[in-house]
DNA sequence: TGACTATATGAGTAAATATTCATATACTAT
DNA sequence: ATAGTATATGAATATTTACTCATATAGTCA
């Protein structure tokens, strides 16, 4: 295998994607929305935890882009920013079922 | 996108890889034994750390199966238990550059 | 305007975690 | 056996982190 040569940028861009992951509640979070774009209370009842618990969660999401928002109305609809968190959530999916 | 429909437990197998690989020394243990085996001593030199705070992660990581060792006279070798944790890590590369 | 709904956020707290320090274990060599 | 080298590990500590509680902000509707 070659050389990958990781730079700080690389490294810190990717520590930043998996601790995002690596809580539960942001997982799950990530997974709601790989189904779709939802608001935050929609994300509250499926989680089943607080609404102040997960915005703090969101606002995580959020800072290290992993997700975007809309408002709309008094609403405000979450989605991911791209795919890469997805196909990132898939493999690890794929590989946590091989186990 | 079809539900996903996660169990319990591929939810906590995926947060233990996650969560074995936020970490920036044992994400630096990770890509070192990318490139192959190598011992603890190797390691520590590598990472320019303390060979116990080394020790604890590698046993750390091999507590969740993402690396094995093999004894050598008084030496240790760890590598990579499978593909798994490579083609998880290597994705997040990809996508940490594409930023 | 005032009451209501939806969401965000600061402060505080309890739990988790990464490292250090000291020491233990195990193998090697003399 | 003894000294030396390689690695592991328990306890303590400092830091980080996820949540709760209280409250703030912002939009809706009467």
């Amino acid at each position: 295998m070659k050389k990958l040569n990781i730079t700080e940028k690389d490294m810190q861009n990717m520590l930043d994607i998996l601790n995002a992951l690596k809580d539960k509640t942001r997982l799950r979070i990530v997974f709601e929305l790989m189904e779709g774009r939802r608001n935050v209370g929609e994300i509250v009842d499926s989680l089943k935890m607080t609404q102040s618990a997960v915005s703090h969660q969101l606002s995580f999401l959020k800072k290290y882009n992993l997700i975007s928002s809309e408002k709309e109305g008094n609403k405000v609809y979450y989605f991911l920013s791209d795919d890469h968190v997805k196909q990132v959530v898939k493999l690890c999916l794929t590989h946590a079922r091989e186990k």
